[in-house]
DNA sequence: CGGAGAGTTGAAACC
DNA sequence: CGGTTTCAACTCTCC
């Protein structure tokens, strides 16, 4: 009793002293950063700073989610960790006592101990319209406000706010650019950027006084990327030091990243004003004229993975480059447009928030996706029929083809240009739009017909950019499966490389071992003779299990014959647009679309034989109440009971659209 | 100078 | 924001 009286009487000498004009209560805010790690622009940060806060917190919860079990190779870790060290020092410049505070818990189960802990009044975020976004903030929002404390959210992430856009589409996803303009025509202006703070609030007390929730470590995703123990949660709340810090790669265990891309607000703001002020590249800029072979400089803004963190507010990128665009049009000067300007690469972006927005956890697979074509493609996602969701796990319909997929993943496949591109990738996290296109269509309709799923994945794990919507909805598109559908377009291996690099320094730069090859066959290694390969270096041999052979350079050989694949490819696609089932046609859910696809006439699928793409525990399993250990049905021949390397056997995949925090599951999909 | 033949270019059709 | 083939139209060269 005293104690609570005590507790009133100094709650009263706070709002008496915090705030002399007015009457009302202190107000103790917490901010949490997720993908907004910024300051400038940040409708959120304003939003939190205009209640006047007697005491701000800046807060990041440290999430299990994305240590384990989202697919995120030690570079975009690095990226983020950046961006995190970056804002902090931000804050910390605006008010030498405050700082970003990194605790390390989960979202969910943190902050419903932390609002009481801290006596917090009102908590502040970004909006977030990716499904496992959704899913955890509403929990979080409840919890917040069945705990008395005030939940006030902003949308800053795209140009439009994707749920209004969803809206003013029908209902319906944004399929299309123009549907995308259209429906952002009726939701109004893009919003102007708010102003940078230029003052923020003290942190208030930070005790503890509650139990760390330490979350369950397996299956650890990333366990490929460590060469230590992840040690981020076992130093309690804080931290080891007891401060809050931002952890580094080495608690992770991780190894170090190889990429030179830095994260930070305040490594792309002095950036893009340098960029900008290119005005005649800024104005004209044509995305499909930008070439995919240039490196050292790149050939395009990269801003795509400061876009992903909010590092860069899309909102401020668009008004700027808007401002230059409009003095060129006063000047008379070239200007360029949509789809291919600057404008026209954030409104795709959006249209991808936005069909996101609307389908929800669908969007991201094959299966019960109403806006997607079904194509039998080979290593399809197994699903489990009763969430309607995917596993996390995959059908190995062909062994050969998982040989392919494993080659294409690490750049072996024996094309130069593919597999170029493929390590860039791994080793920079980055590169370019249109070396994607051929990376992407190579894989699946243009080449080995597996399913986009995989290369998603793979992009997902290795991007310092991965941004679940664009990452899906680009892979969609480039397999023809949904936003696109020109599937005679094929990107050949060695043409598309040529048109921009005719000397091969993209390949010679990233595949050092063919570097000292004659030009003439820098695109097909394979077709020169000995004598050439010999003076070169290099032995074009194998299958890409050996590098080196009698201390001999070895790269492989093509992993098929092209122009033979490709012709199946267009064959098996033009067999899956006539039979024109979708996502959630009815044969695809009950896996009789197997009688609809034969195995010859059906190009690459392997039909009845094959596996049920993508329908683990269809049918008899689950009648036969399949033994715990393979629940694959029998149905189901070769490879698999045998776990992939890159899949986790037993437990959802629960990252493909996961945001930075939080440690839900994901729920049953809607129907 | 005309015309044959080789080489080049670009649009169109097809995959 | 595809690649390849085809074919007409054109240029160039040579006698």
């Amino acid at each position: 009793m005293q104690r609570k009286r005590l507790a009133l009487y100094s709650r009263f000498l706070m709002a008496y002293t915090c705030c002399l004009t007015c009457s009302r209560a202190p107000e103790r805010v917490i901010y949490w950063f997720r993908t907004d790690l910024r300051l400038h622009d940040s409708p959120a940060l304003k939003a939190a700073l205009d209640l006047k806060p007697d005491v701000l917190y800046p807060i990041w919860c440290w999430d299990s989610h994305y240590v384990y079990r989202a697919r995120v190779g030690n570079n975009r870790w690095q990226f983020l960790l950046d961006c995190m060290d970056d804002v902090s020092k931000s804050l910390t410049n605006l008010n030498g006592k405050s700082k970003l505070l990194v605790l390390r818990e989960p979202a969910v189960t943190l902050l419903p101990k932390l609002l009481k802990a801290w006596k917090i009044t009102h908590l502040v975020f970004e909006k977030d319209t990716d499904s496992y976004g959704r899913d955890r903030d509403s929990e979080i929002i409840s919890n917040a406000k069945k705990a008395g404390v005030e939940v006030v959210t902003k949308y800053g992430r795209t140009l439009w706010d994707s749920d209004d856009l969803v809206k003013a589409n029908g209902g319906k996803p944004t399929m299309s650019i123009t549907q995308l303009q259209h429906a952002g025509e009726k939701v109004g202006a893009i919003p102007l950027p708010v102003a940078t703070p230029v003052t923020l609030p003290d942190l208030g007390g930070l005790q503890l006084d509650f139990a760390q929730n330490q979350p369950d470590g397996t299956p650890d995703m990333n366990a490929k990327y460590r060469d230590g123990e992840e040690a981020s949660y076992s130093a309690g709340i804080a931290g080891p030091n007891n401060d809050f810090a931002v952890p580094t790669l080495k608690e992770l265990g991780l190894k170090p990243a190889t990429t030179h891309i830095r994260g930070g607000e305040n490594i792309i703001l002095p950036r893009l004003e340098q960029i900008l002020s290119d005005e005649d590249y800024t104005g004209t800029f044509e995305k499909p004229k930008t070439s995919p072979a240039a490196f050292e400089p790149q050939s395009t803004f990269l801003t795509s993975p400061y876009l992903h963190l909010g590092a860069l507010s899309c909102r401020y990128f668009y008004h700027r480059v808007g401002e230059i665009l409009e003095k060129r049009r006063k000047a008379k000067q070239p200007v360029s447009g949509p789809p291919v300007s600057l404008h026209g690469q954030l409104l795709f972006r959006d249209m991808y928030f936005a069909a996101q927005a609307a389908l929800g956890w669908s969007f991201g697979q094959t299966y019960n996706n109403s806006a997607i074509r079904f194509i039998p493609w080979h290593l399809p996602s197994k699903v489990d029929v009763n969430t309607k969701l995917i596993t996390g796990e995959y059908e190995i319909d062909d062994e050969r083809k998982e040989k392919e997929f494993q080659r294409w993943a690490s750049g072996k496949t024996g094309f130069p240009w593919i597999d170029a591109i493929m390590r860039q990738l791994r080793h920079e996290g980055w590169i370019h739009h249109l070396a994607r296109h051929a990376v992407a269509c190579f894989l699946t309709r243009g080449g080995c017909y597996i399913s986009w799923e995989r290369g998603a994945e793979v992009f997902e794990e290795l991007l310092v950019d991965h941004e679940a919507a664009c990452n899906i909805g680009n892979w969609q598109w480039l397999s023809c499966t949904a936003f696109y559908s020109q599937f005679y377009r094929c990107y050949s291996p060695v043409a598309f490389g040529k048109k921009w690099d005719d000397n091969g320094d993209f390949i010679r730069r990233y595949v050092p071992e063919l570097k000292d090859l004659p030009k003439k066959y820098i695109y097909e290694p394979h077709k020169a003779p000995l004598q050439d390969q010999k003076r070169a270096g290099v032995s074009i041999t194998g299958d890409g299990e050996e590098t080196e052979m009698d201390g001999v350079a070895v790269y492989p050989k093509p992993m098929f014959d092209f122009n033979t694949q490709r012709d199946i490819c267009l064959q098996g696609m033009k067999k899956a647009y006539q039979v024109k089932l979708h996502g959630n046609s009815p044969q695809v859910l009950d896996g009789t679309w197997k009688s609809i696809f034969e195995d010859t006439g059906a190009g690459p699928t392997e039909g009845e034989k094959g596996g049920p793409g993508g329908t683990l525990g269809f049918g008899k399993a689950e009648e036969e109440d399949a033994d715990e250990g393979s629940a694959t049905p029998k149905k189901t021949t070769q490879g698999t009971s045998q776990p992939t390397p890159r899949s986790t056997r037993g437990h959802k995949r629960e990252h493909s659209q996961g945001t930075l925090d939080g440690v839900f599951t994901k729920k049953r999909a809607k129907d």
